[in-house]
RNA sequence: AGGGCUAUCGCCAAGCGGUAAGGCACAGCACUUUGACUGCUGCAGUCGCUGGUUCGAAUCCAGCUAGCCCUG
């Protein structure tokens, strides 16, 4: 590794053991180390202080200046609620009112961690960027960077980053993706980190109660659609539901609808206001189309290719042929069906370890 | 107000004299740095009501009530 001494990098600090973990990392690697936590929502409702938090919540910030302390690196605060507001919070709640699902840890990553924190962090002199995630990078014989699978595949968070730039990657550093979340637990317990046990976290960062559709309510007030007709795709009304915003392909819980075998939601049409419901099995598709897509491996796909896709963070993957499409699209031909392919969500593609690319499912 | 049928958890539904299956829904938990999926756990001291027969009834009998059906 050509570690490149005194070399300054600007750690994302979320106050969870990864990022801090990360941090400690580098510094041992003997890069110049300053410790940022973003600022990207609303203080905390103080009963969720002392909680877990999510990946940027602001209790965070406490954390964060106790690891950077036991460090022994400066450590700020930078505000990027703006950013936030309008590449996370906005495109949450537009995904969602247009019948889709955003994922909004991709957004995130994309437009504020990597643009707003990058750009802000080079302005003060920084060489590269670092986060805790679990992914590594790695110059490919060609020349292009790409994005690789972290040592531990189940912990592994390429997922979330296939949206980045080759300029972006070339900023960044991801040390945690060479460990698995054992060591990297014991790592910060060795070095006396504060946070070595604290949980992991989860849920929507901005939605501590996890109650995203009452989130989406009080963002979009009237603009949230209201109660519409549950239907068969043969247009049979089974009920009411409570506005599409609550729904999501592939849900079955909260459908309320006694139909003595489980039912899920197989298609959500905001024209009509209506979520169609049927079973388990009419979910399965072997074709999927994606848009807005990024290349990461490769600079364009010319022929068609095999690759494995993920279709949601917990997926393990599926074998298909990508193709480009009509308006620069790419379809996807899975071998074997995948469940559920829901649109607003993304479709990452691996070419082995390496994320070759990916896109948003249409 | 002639005759027949049915009344068991929010919905569906076993049970046929021996001490309330199951499915769906729902709730909680687990899993999970997105939404989901999935898994686990829980969920009728009571069988429309009132009496009766019986050692013992949701199960048999009677009356009442409600709903459905057929006649008028």
């Amino acid at each position: 590794m050509g570690v490149r001494m005194k070399d300054k990098v600007v750690v994302g600090m979320s106050g969870g053991v990864d990022s801090s973990v990360a941090a400690y990392l580098l510094k041992e690697q003997g890069y110049d180390v300053i410790g940022v936590t973003m600022q990207i929502w609303q203080e905390e409702p103080e009963e969720v202080k002392s909680e877990g938090g999510g990946c940027c919540g602001l209790s965070a910030v406490e954390d964060a200046r106790r690891v950077a302390e036991v460090l022994d690196i400066p450590h700020y605060v930078m505000n990027f609620r703006q950013e936030f507001k309008c590449h996370v919070i906005d495109y949450f709640v537009e995904e969602y009112l247009a019948g889709r699902t955003p994922n909004p840890c991709i957004a995130c990553n994309r437009y504020v961690k990597w643009e707003a924190l990058l750009k802000r962090s080079l302005e003060i002199g920084a060489e590269y960027i670092a986060t805790g995630h679990y992914a590594r990078i790695d110059r490919l014989p060609g020349g292009r960077l790409a994005l690789r699978q972290s040592v531990t595949a189940e912990k592994d968070q390429t997922y979330a980053l296939y949206n980045l730039t080759q300029e972006q990657l070339s900023r960044t550093l991801m040390p945690v993706g060479e460990y698995t979340k054992e060591q990297i637990r014991e790592l910060a317990d060795r070095a006396g980190l504060p946070v070595a046990r604290k949980p992991d976290s989860q849920e929507i960062c901005f939605v501590p109660d996890n109650d995203y559709a009452g989130f989406i309510d009080r963002e979009a007030g009237e603009r949230v659609p209201g109660p519409g007709n549950f239907v068969t795709a043969e247009g049979e009304i089974l009920g009411r539901h409570r506005g599409i915003t609550h729904y999501t392909l592939g849900q079955r819980r909260g459908l309320g609808l006694p139909m003595g075998e489980r039912v899920f939601v197989t298609e959500i049409r905001p024209e009509t206001n209506e979520v169609v419901v049927g079973s388990n099995g009419d979910l399965f598709v072997k074709e999927v189309l994606c848009g807005n897509v990024n290349f990461m491996s490769v600079e364009d796909i010319r022929e068609p290719r095999r690759v494995k896709a993920k279709i949601r963070y917990n997926h393990r993957g599926e074998y298909c042929r990508i193709e480009k499409a009509e308006g620069g699209r790419i379809k996807c031909t899975f071998e074997a069906a995948v469940r559920a392919a829901t649109p607003g969500q993304a479709a990452v593609f691996y070419d082995g370890e390496y994320v070759l690319g990916g896109g948003t499912i249409l």
